[in-house]
DNA sequence: TTGTAATAGTTACTTTTGCAACCAACAAGG
DNA sequence: CCTTGTTGGTTGCAAAAGTAACTATTACAA
């Protein structure tokens, strides 16, 4: 017999997390991968430009908080096929703006409807007070550490 | 001017469990990388041991909603660095129990220390209230999307 | 028996990532 | 101007993850 009551894996938060952001992720990422051949920084990438309009990688990478590399990767690929423009700042010319083309836009509309849908879906396991918690939980969780 | 209010990104669900998920399993990942130069499979493998005791691959996988090449892989290296044994079924020889060594025990007690006051870190951002209502709903976001 | 299917677990191969080092353009002080 | 530091972005290499195909063992039915 144990003297001291067990720390369980389900009572611990990041796991939790990890479960149910994997198992939350899943359909969409279907999605967009099956529909675009996108990668889940591309989309994220896709989706910063469509709703805020154009801006540079540096911007996205501290909006979405992913790391530069990263980003450079997804911008590389999304323009490769298309789905944005680059085009370096004339005043600053180690800055690029990134934008999105027709292709594009149509990718974001399309993707931005199956996510919507899909969250409806995702929402509807829940009650309008739950998911307004949830969401206030998530953003006080989703700050660093220390600080 | 659009016509149609915006589907945000903040309002994604898979998105904000993402975040949430990642920043809030940094701080954890860099203890167990750092003290025994484990993954994330690895300490899952580790933690299922010590909480539930023997028990074979296919039933870790089960738990842990994990793909059982990450296990063999995850069961391979801690056995390697004797954290865990693993015996043939004599009965059926396809399977394998796993189970801790002192080593396995001693490191599962460290890990799960801390973890409990990461986790203790974490909870203190928010009411009990918030805390009970965050772990249900988490919950029911874990279950697959289709059943 | 023998043939077929299921199950436990591993391996081979490809795609992604993570990290550090790197280049190019700017900034600021001497 | 020159040096030093910073910033935007890329690249190379090693580690890790995903997929599917594989071995070995058992189960079950003809």
């Amino acid at each position: 017999m144990n003297s001291k009551k067990h720390f369980k894996l389900q009572e611990f938060l990041p796991y939790l997390l990890n479960q149910a952001a994997e198992t939350s992720s899943l359909a969409f990422q279907k999605t967009y991968k099956d529909r675009y051949g996108m990668l889940r920084a591309e989309w994220r990438v896709l989706f910063h430009l469509g709703l805020y309009g154009e801006m540079t990688a540096v911007e996205i990478g501290r909006r979405a908080q992913m790391h530069k590399t990263k980003i450079s990767r997804a911008v590389h690929k999304l323009a490769e096929r298309r789905f944005i423009t680059r085009s370096r700042d004339l005043k600053d010319r180690r800055v690029e703006h990134l934008a999105l083309t027709d292709r594009g836009k149509e990718a974001y509309r399309d993707l931005s409807k199956v996510a919507e849908s899909y969250n409806a879906e995702l929402e509807a396991r829940l009650s309008d007070e739950e998911v307004d918690h949830l969401r206030s939980a998530l953003e006080k969780l989703a700050k660093p550490v220390h600080g």
